[in-house]
DNA sequence: GGAGAATAGTTTCATTTGAAACTAATTTCA
DNA sequence: TGAAATTAGTTTCAAATGAAACTATTCTCC
């Protein structure tokens, strides 16, 4: 019976969901540094436009839970050591349409086999059925 | 079949976890903040506290998933705005012991149905079978 | 007993993050 | 048309965060 006066953090939802993100993404984030020397979100920006080449930043943004200040950053930082390449959007010369350079395609190719590894590494700990309700689950969580 | 060659972000185990974290951890974030004056921190050490009365920073850190840097400053925080109490250790004054002072323990009480009613609303997007895989599958995921 | 290692907690400094302001270009519609 | 509003993306400034150094105290064990 638990006390409703009290709220025992290890059994609170957003403390535990909070907690297991903090492992996954911590262990992500030291090894997309250590060996590819990227953040979590020029990850994600190398991600979206393998998956969507010629997109905008913007677009970027929506394809990536991040703002757009957060993916001017980590495009600047790609641009920087030449992972990207941006042209100017000859229709609307406010945007600016970016892909995966050679460079970044080279380190795309690098990563995802670590990156699955790791999230069959996370799967391993579940059985398939209990997979399938969590990933149903943390979608329902995302909603606002 | 998924290509892989590419990883779709939504449906990267990391990243959906990162994006209902984000979603959950926000809007209690706000909710702390604009109703209680509240770090997510801050709340944690308080939360802690109302369990545990009378421990030491170092616990409230080992009970809270926190570090004792994050622990320290949120305790500042409280200690300024006179939701705690702190002692000495009169046998280790290294270590000093906190509890909820009377005007903690107020807020504390008025932040919990409001907590509680926020994790009923996620649960009520769930069965109660999904909810507990979910609970489970945290824990699974929380392992180094 | 006391030198050196270990522990509790704080502070410092550099980096990251977030919100708001800003620039440049385009769209709207009177 | 052209003034006002909107949109794309960047920059700025303040606050949050993290790692390492620091202070004070206690423990270890010769």
């Amino acid at each position: 019976m638990t006390d409703p006066e009290i709220i025992d953090l290890p059994n609170f939802l957003p403390y535990r969901l909070a907690v297991a993100t903090d492992a996954v993404s911590g262990h992500l984030a030291r090894r997309y540094r250590e060996e590819f020397d990227l953040s979590i979100p020029e990850w994600r920006v190398m991600a979206v436009l393998a998956r969507y080449p010629g997109i905008s930043a913007g677009e970027v943004a929506a394809r990536s839970a991040m703002d757009k200040v957060q993916v001017s950053r980590a495009v600047a930082q790609l641009l920087g050591r030449g992972h990207l390449d941006r042209r100017a959007d000859r229709s609307d010369r406010r945007r600016t349409v970016l892909t995966l350079s050679d460079s970044g395609a080279a380190i795309y190719r690098r990563i995802v086999p670590m990156a699955r590894a790791y999230e069959h590494d996370l799967f391993a700990r579940l059985t398939p059925a209990e997979a399938d309700i969590l990933m149903q689950a943390l979608a329902r969580l995302s909603q606002p």
